[in-house]
DNA sequence: GCCGTTTTCGGCCCGACTGTTTTCAGTCG
């Protein structure tokens, strides 16, 4: 079991022992503790059980080493196995019920006596809840209200889920020689956020018979991720995945492989005024063709691929990701469509977290892998002295962390650079929570809202502008603070926000975590109009999420983004040298 | 479960909200 593994099951453990009954909760807190603990260590896990050194770290006892060590020598962790056994699935499904914690789901599960979500709804209709001992009537509408956001959302994905998954099919599928192109189609190929199912296309030869496709089929359905088998015949099968998300896969001839990956690419929005564009040229176009009509009969327009579809119809090529009616179709006519930015487009990493505050690995770490991963620079934005929960930096902290900035930059002089920077809350007054001198001493400056989410919308709003118009300010993080499938954004008027940035030259941020994926594409359109210069930032809080650049950048395609628009393409130069003149032109 | 000692048990990053109370418990980040 490798470290980040231990990591889990550590917070897992935590999980469950703040549902365990008559438990401590600084109990339930060591775990985390330990499991932060263990983030912060370097080296090898197995090497330092094996050569005793985990003793001493603080935050790990004697009961927390011995249970580590059993994980790492073991592979199994027997106290999680019987918390999991003990511990009723439903209580587990409660917590993703927003405003529901450990004690409410207790008082809940042992009074009313409640096996389901379905059940506790029941007893909110029948008024059973409300009268419990610290619960009321605003209570039980809100677990309602609660319970009707996640059946919302319940058949829906983040894309990063639905990523995975076809990933792992699509790798096993290619490998079968008959198959003569493969491709993810739906909005999954369209990067939506979130996503419903995913949709797979694969051509076989022309003049393949049944046996072929038949083969692929159960070759598909066999597929070891596959749990339910919905549906399944010669050129479509539909299977459930382990992860609940559904899948269809479409076997159909090579030479109707544009039409059909086209047609199930969508949307349906931009098929609509597509058809109309076929239309108006007397073609016809669905998912077995694009036809010519004359004089009533169709006559099929060959297309090798999708570019050839839409050269047929008088228009450029337009990317899957910019599918969505939302002015592509006009653009593609007059050839006015950008040339959307890529992954390779980026030059470093901006919104990242080390051990200084909660994330898992060290500065020299997140520099390393930022280096190896061939980026020139990568901004640490650490949080601030009120984040207490994610171990906030003290402005005296914040000196000490740029005094090790500086030692790492000398030692990485000429290859890579570390930017000092900060992730640092708006209060609720729209003031930061660092003084303007420990500001003037970073190399930039983001700045976020962790509270207080649910202010009358004018005066969040006015929050946010506050901070906006703050000439330390270089970029605002995460500016609508969802969590897809799990929470609405801040109360504000995006609209204005957007506005306010763009007249005081701060930049907004696409946070890039695939749970949050904020600034959202549909209003980075606006903001490029603006004149915005967008940060990607993935928010990493430990090596793998540095990986999470890449959704970042399909939000940034989704919002017609060039590089040109994006800050991060910039080389470690020319981005110092454009914090520096906006700050001086700000003051 | 860990820590720091006022060495043997009480406190445990913190600030703000909401909804329940009528001074506070629970949740969130």
């Amino acid at each position: 079991m490798d470290k980040s593994e231990v990591i889990q099951q550590l917070e897992d453990t935590a999980t469950l022992l703040a549902l365990k009954e008559n438990s401590s909760v600084f109990e339930a807190r060591a775990y985390e503790n330990a499991a932060r603990a263990l983030g912060t260590l370097n080296g090898d896990i197995e090497q330092l059980v094996s050569e005793g050194k985990l003793k001493g770290t603080p935050g790990l006892g004697p009961t927390l080493i011995k249970r580590i060590e059993e994980m790492v020598t073991t592979g199994r962790f027997s106290f999680l196995e019987e918390l999991r056994a003990s511990t009723p699935a439903v209580k587990i499904e409660m917590l993703r019920i927003p405003g529901m914690g450990p004690k409410r789901i207790n008082t809940i599960y042992d009074q009313v006596h409640v096996n389901s979500i379905a059940e506790l709804e029941q007893a909110c209709k029948d008024n059973k809840i409300a009268v419990l001992p610290g619960f009321g009537k605003k209570t039980q509408d809100k677990i309602l209200q609660g319970i009707a956001f996640m059946q919302e959302h319940a058949n829906r994905f983040l894309y990063s889920v639905g990523e995975q998954e076809a990933e792992q099919i699509r790798t096993a599928l290619a490998k079968l020689p008959q198959i003569v192109r493969l491709q993810v189609a739906g909005s999954l190929r369209r990067r939506r956020e979130t996503v419903k199912d995913i949709d797979m296309v694969v051509s076989v030869a022309d003049d393949a018979g049944s046996d072929v496709r038949n083969a692929i089929m159960d070759f598909f359905t066999s597929q070891p991720s596959v749990k339910a088998i919905t549906g399944k015949g010669e050129t479509k099968a539909s299977v459930i995945l382990s992860t609940g998300i559904a899948m269809d896969l479409r076997v159909v001839g090579d030479s109707q492989f544009p039409y059909t990956l086209h047609h199930f690419t969508g949307s349906r929005e931009h098929h609509i005024p597509l058809r109309r564009r076929a239309l108006s040229l007397n073609m016809t176009i669905n998912d077995y063709g694009l036809f010519k009509v004359e004089s009533g009969k169709e006559e099929l327009v060959p297309c090798k691929d999708e570019k050839d579809i839409y050269a047929a119809l008088g228009m450029e090529y337009i990317e899957p990701e910019l599918r969505e009616d939302t002015g592509e179709i006009e653009a593609a006519i007059h050839k006015q469509l950008p040339v959307l930015v890529q992954e390779s487009d980026l030059r470093g990493v901006i919104h990242a977290h080390t051990t200084w505050s909660d994330g898992k690995n060290s500065l020299r770490e997140m520099a390393e892998a930022c280096m190896a991963r061939g980026f020139s620079y990568v901004g640490i934005t650490d949080h601030s002295k009120i984040a207490a929960y994610a171990g906030g930096l003290s402005e005296d902290d914040l000196r000490r962390q740029g005094e090790e900035i500086d030692r790492l930059n000398e030692e990485f002089a000429g290859r890579f650079r570390i930017l000092k920077g900060t992730e640092c809350d708006i209060l609720r007054d729209g003031s930061l929570d660092f003084s303007d001198e420990a500001l003037a001493s970073l190399d930039f400056v983001i700045a976020s809202i962790h509270s207080i989410f649910n202010l009358p919308p004018a005066e969040q709003t006015q929050r946010m502008i506050r901070a906006i118009s703050n000439p330390y300010v270089d970029i605002i993080g995460h500016p609508t603070g969802r969590i897809l499938l799990g929470r609405e954004g801040y109360t504000l008027d995006m609209e204005a926000v957007i506005e306010a940035a763009a007249k005081h030259g701060t930049c907004i941020e696409i946070n890039a975590n695939p749970l949050r994926l904020d600034l959202d594409w549909r209003h980075l359109h606006r903001a490029r109009d603006l004149g915005m210069k967008i940060p990607i930032g993935p928010d990493a809080h430990n090596l793998a999420g540095l990986d999470d650049m890449r959704y970042g950048i399909g939000v940034a395609r989704k919002g017609w983004l060039r590089a040109s628009d994006v800050l991060n393409t910039l080389e470690t130069e020319p981005l110092l040298q454009f914090f520096h003149s906006r700050r001086s032109q700000k003051k």
